[in-house]
DNA sequence: TTTCTTTAGTAACCC
DNA sequence: ACTAAAGAAA
């Protein structure tokens, strides 16, 4: 594999603590792989090395490269995503970190639920935030290893009961025998603080840690890195990668001044850039560096291109958000593949829906809706969850109506209560309903359904293959028959759940099986081989590169977007988006803006962004921007 | 208790 | 335009 002398640096240096600043296109997955292969011809063994990614895609194109450039069929036991390793380190130690064996992961839906539940169940001072807008305070609050109390002490008087509601949360979660998303993390964090042992033990495990996407560490993963590297021994080794200017994520708690402190906390530390652009024309680099040099924080790196001067950006104004569409039909070439449009939200996707539809051209909307999350996937994971020991109330509310059983909020409140005070799990609770005040026709309902889980009840108990319980359930609840109601014609539901029922043949435990599941991401599935136009959110084309890109929306208010609420720090994030939807092109950029176009229903008329205006070459030199001195 | 009607509030999404 | 939540009617 060729490198050049600085990524030559990155996968050769042995033991120690280095920060790689890899530029946008410098070739930094290339890199990390041939650091990968390089400490595994060294004798390394592929469970002493820990790489610690931001998707599932990331990790497993990682495994899959490095395992074609030596010719093997490694298993890494230790890559993947932050949840998914900590995952698996919760369920070695789950004594240590006080979980259950079985612990279950609770996704946006179930947490919705609870907190739903406690707001009904009592008077609380929130100001006006939405069940999903307390999530948010509380998943930012785990994000940043506070408290309870250090989060009640940072609240505003009319927020103030946010820090109860967090306490009864956290009661539900225990109740159902459950961790949500943030905890994988932080229970991780607390487990190794409070167990020096087993943190010795993985330290002598974790010769060689890898971490990817640095800038967008918050944090938890901040101190889990920390913990895990420890002390400097020269033979040891920490890799971090990362990009200041590349960081778009500080509203879910990422804090690019990681990689500030990062010198701090690694006093030995080497840095090392990557400033060779090998990925975008130089036309198309000068403009995106015009972009970036308006943002006051940031490191200095300079990038260079390698590929000649190429084509101008095109900067072109229209109409209205349907001739900007057009335009970019106008302008696609074949094959469509090497073509996206990136736009700064997701409800500008449709007016390119229908242009290319029009036009006969297939895309793909990128990111989007998990396959886990659909509906037919998360009633059956919410019948498995029903059948486990104890009570976990939202996968009952989840699944108690289908098919309907004419049993409302208030019906399973009472069954809920009746199922705690007689029995250990909802299973026996429906074959003994017909002891309950509940009405005749639930009765019936239940025992009818209470019949046809239990023997599958006693499946799970036995550690029966995960794709056997699946099937059963779907015929114990009739789950075909209630499809068939006319809203999946074309049997798309249908052919999700069987995809979903084979994918489970591959694991041998349903605790895994579930795992798995509630950590994939609708960007792990993509067929690159079928010639489609990509459609994406400017943040969920991070990583990817296209020869022809559409930045669209490019209109003040949009991009950079500006909310009342709108920080300084903010207004600098959107500088960084704007980057990354710029490096994404290899050899022609598009940047367009409507003068007028619908938003929320409305008509809404918008202004050029001064983007544009910088891409042109004019200054913001009022505003004083200059590179932080981070010392690199 | 359930279902229908009105009204308010709208980003980015990894796991 | 769309959705989710609260309020009103059946």
């Amino acid at each position: 594999m060729e490198l050049n002398e600085t990524q030559r640096e990155v996968a050769e240096f042995e033991g120690g603590v280095a920060l790689v600043l890899a530029g946008a296109g410098s070739g930094k997955t290339k890199t990390l792989v041939a650091r990968v292969a390089r400490l595994l011809e060294r004798g390394v063994h592929p469970s002493n090395i820990c790489a610690m990614t931001f998707t599932n895609k990331a990790a497993r194109e990682m495994m899959e490269r490095v395992n074609i450039v030596l010719d093997e069929h490694y298993y890494f036991p230790w890559f993947g995503t932050f949840h998914s390793v900590c995952v698996r380190l919760l369920r070695q130690e789950y004594a240590a970190a006080g979980l259950m064996k079985s612990f279950k992961i609770f996704d946006e839906g179930d947490a919705v639920m609870a907190v739903k539940k406690i707001l009904r169940n009592g008077d609380f001072e929130i100001g006006k935030l939405s069940p999903r807008g307390i999530l948010a305070k509380i998943s930012r609050a785990k994000n940043d290893f506070l408290t309870i109390p250090e989060f009640a002490s940072g609240l505003p008087y009319y927020q103030r009961d946010l820090a109860e509601i967090w306490r009864e949360y956290e009661k539900n979660l225990e109740e159902a025998g459950a961790v949500d998303f943030d905890d994988l993390l932080v229970k991780s964090v607390e487990m190794l603080t409070k167990n020096p042992e087993v943190l010795a033990r993985l330290r002598e495990q974790f010769q060689h840690i890898l971490v990817d996407e640095y800038q967008d560490t918050n944090t938890v993963q901040y101190k889990l890195v920390k913990l895990l590297y420890g002390v400097e021994d020269g033979k040891r080794s920490l890799c971090v990668v990362g990009d200041d200017w590349q960081s778009i994520y500080s509203w879910r708690g990422a804090d690019f001044r990681n990689i500030l402190r990062f010198e701090q906390d690694y006093k030995n530390a080497r840095v090392i850039k990557l400033q060779k652009n090998y990925r975008s024309t130089q036309e198309i680099l000068d403009a995106a560096d015009r972009i970036i040099k308006s943002s006051a924080q940031r490191s200095n790196k300079i990038m260079h291109a390698t590929r000649g001067v190429g084509e101008k950006v095109i900067i072109k104004d229209l109409l209205d958000d349907r001739e900007e569409a057009r335009f970019v039909v106008n302008h696609l070439m074949r094959p469509y593949k090497n073509s996206a449009v990136l736009y700064r939200t997701n409800a500008q996707s449709l007016p390119f829906e229908q242009a290319l539809s029009a036009a006969g051209i297939a895309y793909k909307i990128y990111g989007g809706q998990r396959f886990f999350d659909r509906k037919e996937i998360k009633d059956i994971i919410g019948f498995v969850r029903l059948l486990f020991d104890g009570f976990d109330e939202f996968a009952l509310h989840r699944v108690i109506n289908i098919p309907s059983r004419g049993m409302g909020d208030a019906s399973i409140r009472k069954l809920d209560v009746f199922a705690r005070a007689n029995f250990d799990n909802y299973v026996d609770a429906f074959l003994g309903a017909f002891m309950s005040d509940l009405s005749k026709r639930a009765v019936a309902e239940l025992t009818k359904l209470g019949s046809a889980l239990q023997p599958i009840r006693e499946m799970l108990a036995n550690e029966a293959a995960p794709a056997e319980i699946l099937r059963k359930i779907v015929v114990a609840s009739e789950y075909y028959d209630f499809l068939d109601d006319g809203t999946d014609p074309e049997g798309s539901r249908r052919a999700n759940l069987e995809a979903f029922i084979n994918d489970a043949e591959s694991y041998a435990s349903m605790d895994d099986f579930l795992a798995s599941t509630m950590l994939a991401s609708s960007s792990d599935e993509d067929d690159p081989s079928d010639d489609f136009v990509i459609l994406s959110s400017i943040h969920a084309a991070k990583g990817l590169e296209f020869e022809t890109v559409f930045v669209v929306g490019m209109e003040e208010g949009l991009l950079p977007m500006r909310r009342a609420d709108a920080t300084e720090d903010d207004l600098e994030e959107e500088i960084r988006l704007a980057y990354v939807a710029m490096t994404r092109a290899k050899d022609n950029l598009y940047l367009l803006w409507a003068r007028r176009r619908q938003m929320y229903g409305k008509i809404k008329q918008n202004d050029r962004s001064y983007f544009l205006d910088l891409v042109e070459g004019k200054e913001k030199e009022e505003l004083g921007y200059e590179p932080c001195d981070f010392g690199w």
